[in-house]
This record gives structure tokens, C-alpha cells and sequence, in this order.
RNA sequence: GCGAGAGUGGCGAAAUGGGUAGACGCACUGGACUUAGGAUCCAGCUCUGGCAACAGAAUGGGAGUUCGACUCUCCCCUCUCGCACCA
């Protein structure tokens, strides 16, 4: 054992050790319980942030932790490869993306090595090698030919700075999620997947995922959006062959509605207003809302606005004539694009019907009142009676829904319906660095797919970005132009658009089960035993898009036939963010955290002035508050850097980054490493225990503590993922032993309970501290790594105190206390409280009406 | 607006099948050892009053249930996150 702590020396000689020893690979045994600990991998962007640290942190002590108690632990790491960064970053440095990516690869690992996660590197997988893209073009050929995956031309989230189609899910409060600009809408022939055909499986299973954070599954339930109601056609009057179909949650309202709005890009738009008086009018309205800005803010901002398209519908119920709008305010999106407007009971109505002077006709009072169109200020939106409704008229609202869809689907005008706030997924992206997507355009036969045995269509290295990172492939000639696989045609054009991303990760925890298998996308035999994901650990940011796509992409493959679960994940944690304060110099801006000098107060080390520090924030960049984790390994090394990440916050709320905490952290190794090498030497020889039998005084209790800690940490482990209360329970054990008066020759048992206490010490906190541990565990003796131990455990006996303090309340007011024998009877203890002398005086001659006595606890007595 | 979550010392946080509020750590204060200490060790550290013993108050605010509430119920306030013209 080195004389002192040594960080560097002994994760470098343990990080290799493990290596040599490959300890981490593992392989399936069938007769061994698996556990799949899976954390989020990340986009090789060029460093490890703290983020990064922190999350793999988590995973690598569970999996540590379930390896130690016992379980065949797949713990995978690899890289999702593909994407916008790596084409900015080419662009920018004049590279090729292919390069700046694998150089990134390189270097995070090294990074991750030294934190010494224990992962399988052999399973290491990168999405951007044609050996892995190769089996998602694979399977797009077989949703392709399964109806799952289809061409159609649709409007799309376009980002003109990154020249690019955007997933719903991509588009942030009407901005792009990656440059933050403004997105507006295109025109284009796109791909899709076809989620919405799971909507209903994938809202279902929401309520069947009690390993997920409740918030993760409604934000999913939200994002899915289901809605019941109606589908109800209104004949557009005078063109016997036009109708408008919409979809409202209120076909109770139906007798109240007034007119009608259609989105702006409505099919029946142009149709209707075509030779009125109007269209002019139309066709500027539509093309200017096109250009709006659709962000959230500048939605709230705008107000409800059409025009009139000249022409009319009539209502199928009471054969109003409706006059037909196109306004800002509907969206070709949700339902059919088309609202029925309902002035007297909707908001947005209400408020258009005010502006162009249209009418209001109430169909629904409050039980009360009666409401006068004329003199209503908002629309009410309660449920109430039915009036102005014909037949219906005294219904309660919410029975004439279902009333009403009946009767509309008896006259073959309307039916109950579904409708989900879910689009399918779009997956075309006009860029260079993602997957190809294995189809070709045939003039002849129009859309083909790639012979399976043509796969991987293989992205072209030697392709370099065009201006503004368009992507080369639709004029590199050599790869766009081929044969048609049907006809033989030469002048063929391949698809030229890859997919998104988010395809890559929707499967990559599948792959890692077989990463090397080149007959398909894994080995059956490999997913049957490993799948699902027995616990997945990632940041909450993926609550929606990745997880929902890769549960989609479970119920592709169990609908295929290649899986049999439909549920990837059993258990989800989602981490918290790492955050740091800020702080401002009055002159200097923000700084950066060694720009700051601590004197009295802290100052500005540039101009000496005092600075402000701000609000605890998200580490990033633009706040100058990141925290670079090579700098930490430096001056402290992985353990204490582990220790922190854990120890400062549990793990699903936000770590607010402490420096000082981490030189705490760092300070407890140490301690415990002097206490290691002051006891080991003395207490040469020592034996487990059986029990307490000749020990007394502080080591009796230590004895007791150590078995104790044994407990509260697994349990906090195991049960809870609570790794601060964890390392807690282990300061708490360090401090009993540190205690102990050492200046006295150890007797036999003394030294046993000593040796006890430091050898679970190290083995509880193995997982945590791994380097630490295995050198503390070598020190010690043992020829094996920690890692191979089993976990210890705990006699629940041993964890009893002989003597239990019991409080003493008078009306629940803590008045005294005293020490009794473990499970002393409850007469006694009554007895005892009664007659403690302090508590004689807080009676005085107050009459004892009641007295509760808890076991080992308390004493009540109420007066 | 809708949905979810959270409010506890100077700070990060503990404690919720109701039972000693503040474990553990950081910071701070005093002391010891020291040429020195920003190392280490010991002690103190919720607030108010008091030399102290002790007393009183306190888990965002207010009610309630209970012998007893951070914990359960209701109302209110604040903050964070997610969604947001969804018909």
C-alpha cells in the first residue's frame, strides 16, 4: 500500500488491471439471472461534459453493484455517430465528418476510460459504421414493405439555416431545436414511419411502465394526445359532390355551431373560394400565414384572424347555412383541419365571432341561468342542459354527446372518433452524415427498394459538403445515379435523403446484445436473453422523442416477428441536470469559475472588483459555468469525482456543482485511507464474527454499526438508487471507527470487529470509489478484485442496540428522555416515564388522562 | 391556460405504513498540534431569550384530523419543468 492516497497511481494500475483481466466482458449464461443496465449514449460531440459524468456515474454503480450481488450485468457503451454537429464541425474546420467523429470516439473513450467504468468494450458500437446502419436499412425495407414506412408529399418543418426537414418533435416553440431559428413550412416528398398506428398500444402501455417516473409517462400520454369525439360532415351548399369533415370533442354543440374554419392550407381552401369574388383575398391570406412565424410566443401574440372563402355549408342537424372561413387559428395538424365553430362554447370562436360580427346561438346553460347570446361576455364552456337543440333539448350535455354521435352515425353524416395530437414520424433528412435510406426512383416504376442483398447502401466517403452544409449525395453522380433493380433502367436515381437520427438510437440497445452478428440485426438468442433493458438511466430531455420512437420501433420489431417483448425499457431513471452558479463582473460579463478570486467576498481576478454571483443554472457554455471533467481527473482523479457526482444531490433531482463539496469528497478517501493503513497492521489475524461475544464498549458498537451500514446501504442502493444517503451511512461508520482509541493493545475479537468494519467499508463502497476500493481490498490481501466479491450482509440481529433511548412527551411535547433495555415491556416504560422527575414537575397536579407508549421509542402521557 | 413536480438551517441535503426535525457533508466559529498551515485532530454550529440550566418558536402560508403531523386531508402562495390556438 502506498503511504499515501494516490489517486493517479492506482486508477492508472487498476484501469489497467481490469483491462488485462477483462474483467467487464461478458457473455450469455443461460443458467446466471441477467441484469441489462443501460445508460443513454452519447453523441461523440468531442468531450465529456458533466452531464456525461454524472449519468454514467449512476449506471456504473448499479452495475457494479448487481455484478457483486450476483448477476450476469450487460453494461454496453457506444456512440450515436450520425447527425448535424458532425457536419457543422467539417464544414467549419474544412474536414470530413467521418473524421472529426472518429477522432471524437477516440477521445471521449479515453475519457470514459479513466473514470473507470466498467464497461464491456468489446461491445462497443458505433451508428455511423456501415455494419450497424447496414440492419436499419434492413428493417426500413421491411416496414416499407409492411405499410409501415411510406412516401408522401406534406407539408414539413423546414429550417432553412440547417437546410432541413424537422420532426414535430424537433421543432421547440416554433423553433429549430438544434440553431434555435425560426421554422417554417415547405412542400416535400418525406418518408414516415407510421406511429400512429401504435398511438393507442403506445398510450396503453403508458399505465403498464411502473418502473418509469410518472412524469416521463404523462408527458408521453400528453404528447400522444388522445381525444374522443366526432367525425361530422357538412355539405358545402350548392356542390352537391363537396363536403367538409370535421373533428370536434363537442358534438353536443353541434346545434350551436355557426360557421366554419378551415387551416389555411386546407385542400378545399383554393376549391371553394375559386371563382367568387374572394379569392384574391383567400390566396393572400393563405400565403401570408404561411410565412408567420409559428412560435409559441408570436401564437400568442397574434390575434384570431380569416377571411371569408364565399362560400357556405350547411349544418347537417338544423340546415343552417354556415358561412365557411379559412382562419389562423385552425390547424391542418390535428383532426381533419376543418373546425366546426361553436361561438357560445369556445374561446377561440367566441372571440372570432365577435371580431367578423357572426353569429352566437346557445346550445348549453348552466343548470341556473339562462345565458343570453346577446349579452355573454366569454364563451361557456362547462357542461349544462341542452336548449336550441331540437329533439335533444333538456339533455345534460354530456349525455347528449354520445346521443348526438348516435344520431349522426343513424344518418350516415358523422361517426365517433378518435384523434390523436401524434403525427407519424417523419424521418427524411435532406443531409449528408446519417443513414442512406435504400430506396430508388425509377422513372419507369417509381418508387423501388433496394434488393436486401444490394445492403448497405453505403454512405460515400469521398463526398464533400456543398454551401452551407447542403448535402452532396443528389449530384454526386456516382452514388446517386443507378440501375433500377425492377426494370434494369440505368438512369435510376437513388433516394438521396438519410434518416434521422433518432432511428439509430431507437434500436442500438438491441444491437448491443449481438454487436458483432452479420446475419441480421441481432441474434435472437442474444436479445431473448438480455432484452429488455432491465434499468436505463438517461436525462429527462429524452422523456418524449427518444423514448417514444424506441418504444415504437419495440412493438416494429415484436409486430415483425424479431422480438417477443414490446416494452424495451423495464426501468427508466432520468437524472437530474448539473448545474453551477453564475457569476458576473460588472465590467468583465459573465465569468468563468477561475476567473474568480475568493478574498473577503469574491472578486473579479481581472479587474479585482466585486462580482455578483447569479442564480444556480444548467451547465453550458454560454454561462460560463462548466465544469471541465479532465480538469477534476486531474487534480483529483475518477474516485473523488465519482464520490461527489453521487454524494452531493440523489440522483434524479439536480446536482448544484460545489468545489468545496468535492474537496470534502476527497478529504473522506483520505481519512479513510489513514484509518486503513493506521488499524491494518494491528490487526493482522483477524476473523469474521459470529456475533458480539467478547466485545465491549466502542467496539461492540462498532461491530453493531457495520452490520447496520450493511443494511442501509443496500437498501438504499437496491431499493432506491439513494447513493448520498449511501455514502452517508459510510461517513457515519468511518466516524465510530475513527472514534475508537487507538493506543491500547487490541485483543483478539477487538481486532476482528476492526477488521470487519474496514473490510465492509470497502466493500460498500466498491461500486463507488472502484480504484480506491480494489487497491484498500489488494492492501488487504485479496489476490481477486473487489468486483468478483460477493456483496455483503447484514444479521439483523447484530443491528439491535442493547439500549434504546426512549423520549418522553407530555402532550406531545418532548419534556425528557431516559435509556432502557431493548424492548423493555410497555408498563415499564410507562412506569419509568411517570416517575422521571422532571416530568413529575411538567404534570404537577394536571390529572393523567391518557398514556401512549411506543416500543423502544417514546413515552406519551397526555394531561 | 392545461399537466407534472418541488418548497426543511448560511448551503447541498436527511427523516414520509404519523412517533426525538436537521443524519451526512460543505461553510463558519473556537481550541489543540505546529516555524507555518489553506494539512490533521477536538469541540461548537436552526432561530429567539439566557452566563448557564433551560424556555419558547420553527419544515412556504392558513385551516383540519390525531395523544402526536415535514409526513395524512382541504384552501392559498411561490418556484421549476413539460405541453400549448388540439377544435
Amino acid at each position: 500500500m502506498e503511504s499515501r492516497y494516490q489517486p493517479k497511481v492506482i486508477e492508472a494500475k487498476w484501469q489497467n488491471q481490469w483491462e488485462t483481466d477483462h474483467l467487464f466482458k461478458v457473455e450469455e449464461r443461460p443458467d446466471q439471472e441477467k441484469y441489462y443496465l443501460l445508460e443513454m449514449f452519447p453523441y461523440p460531440s468531442g468531450k465529456i461534459h458533466m452531464g456525461h459524468v454524472r449519468n454514467y456515474t449512476i449506471g456504473d454503480v448499479v452495475a457494479r453493484y448487481k455484478r457483486m450481488r450476483g448477476f450476469n450485468v450487460l453494461h454496453p457503451m457506444g456512440w450515436d455517430a450520425f447527425g448535424m454537429p458532425a457536419e457543422n464541425a467539417a464544414i467549419k474546420n474544412n474536414t470530413h465528418p467521418a473524421k472529426w467523429t472518429y477522432e471524437n470516439i477516440a477521445a471521449m473513450r479515453e475519457q470514459l476510460k479513466r473514470m473507470g467504468f466498467s464497461y464491456d468494450w468489446d461491445r462497443e458500437i458505433a451508428t455511423c459504421k456501415p455494419e450497424y446502419y447496414r440492419w436499419e436499412q434492413w428493417l426500413f425495407l421491411q416496414m416499407a414493405r409492411n405499410g409501415m414506412a411510406y412516401r408522401k408529399e406534406s407539408y414539413v418543418n423546414w429550417c432553412d439555416p440547417c437546410q432541413t426537414v424537422l420532426a414535430n418533435e424537433q421543432v421547440e416553440a416554433g423553433l429549430c431545436w438544434r440553431c434555435g431559428k425560426p421554422v417554417r413550412q415547405k412542400k416535400l416528398w418525406q418518408w414516415f414511419f407510421k406511429i400512429t398506428d401504435f398511438a393507442e398500444d403506445l398510450l396503453v402501455h403508458c399505465d403498464l411502465l411502473p418502473g418509469w417516473p410518472d412524469k416521463v409517462t404523462t408527458m408521453q400520454r400528453n404528447w400522444i394526445g388522445k381525444s374522443q369525439g366526432a367525425e361530422i360532415r357538412f355539405p358545402v351548399e350548392g356542390k352537391d359532390n363537396l363536403s367538409i369533415s370535421v373533428f370536434t370533442t363537442r358534438p353536443d354543440t353541434l346545434f350551436g355551431a355557426t360557421f366554419m374554419c378551415l387551416a389555411p392550407e386546407h385542400p378545399l381552401v383554393p376549391a371553394l373560394s375559386a371563382e367568387t369574388e374572394h379569392a384574391a383575398d383567400v390566396a393572400a391570406f393563405v400565403d401570408r400565414i404561411a410565412l408567420q412565424d409559428r412560435s409559441a410566443k408570436a401564437v400568442e401574440n397574434y390575434e384570431k384572424e380569416g377571411v371569408f372563402t364565399g362560400a357556405y355549408c350547411i349544418n347537417p342537424v338544423n340546415g343552417r347555412r354556415m358561412p365557411v372561413y379559412t382562419a389562423n387559428f385552425a390547424l391542418m395538424e390535428y383532426g381533419t383541419g376543418a373546425v366546426m365553430s361553436v361561438p357560445a362554447h369556445d374561446q377561440r370562436d367566441f372571440d372570432f365571432a365577435w371580431k367578423y360580427d357572426l353569429p352566437v346561438v346557445v346550445v348549453v346553460t348552466p343548470p341556473a341561468e339562462i345565458l343570453d347570446s346577446a349579452t355573454m361576455e366569454e364563451a361557456y364552456t362547462d357542461d349544462g342542459i341542452l336548449v336550441n337543440s331540437g329533439d335533444f333539448d333538456g339533455m345534460k350535455n354530456r349525455e347528449a354527446m354520445g346521443a348526438i354521435t348516435d344520431f349522426l352515425e343513424k344518418k350516415g353524416i358523422g361517426k365517433k372518433t378518435v384523434s390523436f395530437r401524434l403525427r407519424d414520424w417523419g424521418i427524411s433528412r435532406q443531409r449528408y452524415w446519417g443513414a442512406p435510406i435504400p430506396m430508388i426512383h425509377c422513372p419507369d416504376c417509381g418508387v423501388v427498394p433496394v434488393p436486401e442483398a444490394d445492403l448497405p447502401i453505403v454512405l460515400p466517403e469521398d463526398a464533400d459538403l456543398l454551401d452551407g452544409g447542403r448535402s452532396p449525395l443528389p449530384v454526386l453522380e456516382a452514388f446517386a445515379k443507378t440501375r433500377c433493380p425492377s426494370c434494369g433502367r440505368e438512369d435510376a436515381r437513388r433516394e438521396t435523403d438519410t434518416m434521422d437520427t433518432f432511428v439509430e438510437s431507437s434500436w442500438y440497445f438491441e444491437r448491443y446484445c449481438s454487436p458483432h452478428w452479420d446475419k441480421g440485426m441481432f441474434d435472437p438468442s442474444a436479445v431473448d436473453y438480455w432484452m429488455p433493458v432491465d434499468q436505463y438511466i438517461g436525462g429527462v430531455e429524452h422523456a418524449i422523442l427518444h423514448l417514444l420512437y424506441s418504444r415504437y420501433f419495440t412493438r416494429v420489431l415484436e409486430t415483425l416477428g424479431l422480438v417477443k417483448f414490446k416494452e424495451p425499457f423495464t426501468r427508466l431513471l432520468t437524472q437530474g441536470m448539473v448545474c453551477k452558479e453564475t457569476i458576473t463582473c460588472p465590467e468583465h460579463g459573465l465569468l468563468f469559475p477561475d476567473q474568480v478570486a475568493y478574498h473577503e467576498t469574491p472578486v473579479c481576478s481581472l479587474c479585482a472588483q466585486p462580482v455578483t454571483v447569479g442564480r444556480v443554472e444548467k451547465m453550458s457554455k454560454s454561462k460560463n459555468n462548466v465544469i471541465d471533467p479532465n480538469v477534476l481527473l486531474d487534480q483529483y482523479g475518477a474516485d473523488t469525482t465519482r464520490l461527489f457526482c453521487l454524494f452531493a444531490a440523489p440522483p434524479e433531482r439536480d446536482l448544484e456543482w460545489n468545489d468545496q463539496g468535492v474537496d470534502g469528497c476527497y478529504r473522506f478517501l483520505q481519512r479513510v485511507w489513514r484509518l486503513a493503513e493506521k488499524w491494518l497492521p494491528r490487526i493482522t489475524g483477524w476473523a469474521p464474527l459470529t456475533d458480539s461475544t467478547g466485545l465491549g464498549g466502542p467496539f461492540k458498537e462498532l461491530y453493531r454499526k457495520t452490520h447496520e451500514t450493511i443494511k442501509r446501504v443496500t437498501q438504499d442502493i437496491d431499493e432506491r438508487f439513494h447513493f448520498n444517503t449511501a455514502i452517508s451511512a459510510v461517513m457515519e461508520l468511518i466516524n465510530v471507527l475513527s472514534a475508537i482509541d487507538d493506543a491500547a493493545e487490541l485483543k483478539n475479537p477487538e481486532k476482528s470487529a476492526v477488521g470487519f468494519s474496514l473490510e465492509t467499508t470497502t466493500l460498500l463502497l466498491s461500486p463507488i470509489v472502484p480504484h480506491f476500493c480494489d487497491e484498500l481490498w489488494e492492501t488487504m490481501g485479496h489476490q481477486q478484485s473487489i468486483l468478483c466479491s460477493p456483496w455483503p450482509t447484514h444479521t439483523e440481529s447484530a443491528t439491535v442496540r442493547d439500549e434504546m433511548e426512549v423520549v418522553i412527551q407530555v402532550n406531545g411535547k418532548l419534556r425528557s428522555r431516559f435509556s432502557a433495555p431493548t424492548d423493555t415491556d410497555e408498563e415499564t416504560l410507562k412506569k419509568t416515564a411517570l416517575s422521571d422527575e422532571r416530568i413529575i414537575g411538567f404534570i404537577a397536579d394536571q390529572p393523567v388522562r391518557k398514556v401512549i407508549v411506543v416500543k423502544n421509542k417514546l413515552v406519551n402521557i397526555v394531561v
